[in-house]
DNA sequence: CGCATATTCAACCAAATGGTTGACCAAAAC
DNA sequence: GTTTTGGTCAACCATTTGGTTGAATATGCG
């Protein structure tokens, strides 16, 4: 039974794609500019954006050559909503958030 | 063992490896006992084992010849922390997410 | 128009993934 | 002891993944 957490899932798994959606945090982007910090291609790129947006994470919108980059959270918070089901969570980390902002955000660092 | 988000979010990109989880959610539960619902063979449902296991979902205790499997949340709690970053908030805001932690989820003792 | 820019497509490649079998080893049961 | 049970290991196989190039397709600009 394969349900889009899969998706959801094994798209989270890539760090060159949460790189991408922290980016994409900030302010939707150009598909050129996604791709200007990181160092492979721009296919490369193009097939990363095409896996998120089959996962739903993101948006894409083409207006004139330019394709535009939209983060779609609702997707994560399905994915959150599975993690629901463990309801053993201690309430959130802010230590453990804070840690994820300093590792994971400078992108420009991303391998 | 590791909580790398790469290999937590990879260990739960498989349906097979959340329906392990779901079921250790119940109870700690033998090798041979998680293999049993499923149609592959113990070879491969031992495969996901050690994979759910290096992600530092589960953990392994070995006792006689039985070797039991535990569900550790810990790790579905780093990857649950860091969903919320990006379900809660447009641009990332500490302050807010604090006032959020202090409002929405007051902290209580380990359930 | 002619050319640069933005993005994808197609073919290819190496490595990882998810599964299978059969041999193997340790612990328990008879 | 011998046999059964619990579980992993090793070798193999097919498919997927993540990347590369080079050509192709639009779109915008001077």
């Amino acid at each position: 039974m394969s349900n889009d957490l899969d998706t959801v899932f094994a798209a989270l798994a890539d760090p060159t794609r949460r790189a991408i959606l922290a980016m994409l945090l900030e302010d939707d982007m150009a598909v050129t500019d996604v791709a200007d910090p990181f160092e492979m291609s721009l296919a490369a790129i193009s097939k990363h954006l095409i896996i998120l947006t089959k996962a739903g994470l993101i948006s894409q919108e083409k207006r004139g050559r330019v394709k535009w980059c939209k983060l779609e959270p609702d997707a994560l918070r399905a994915a959150s909503v599975w993690m629901q089901g463990f309801g053993q969570f201690e309430p959130v980390n802010l230590d453990a958030f804070e840690r994820f902002l300093e590792v994971e955000l400078p992108v420009t660092d991303d391998p």
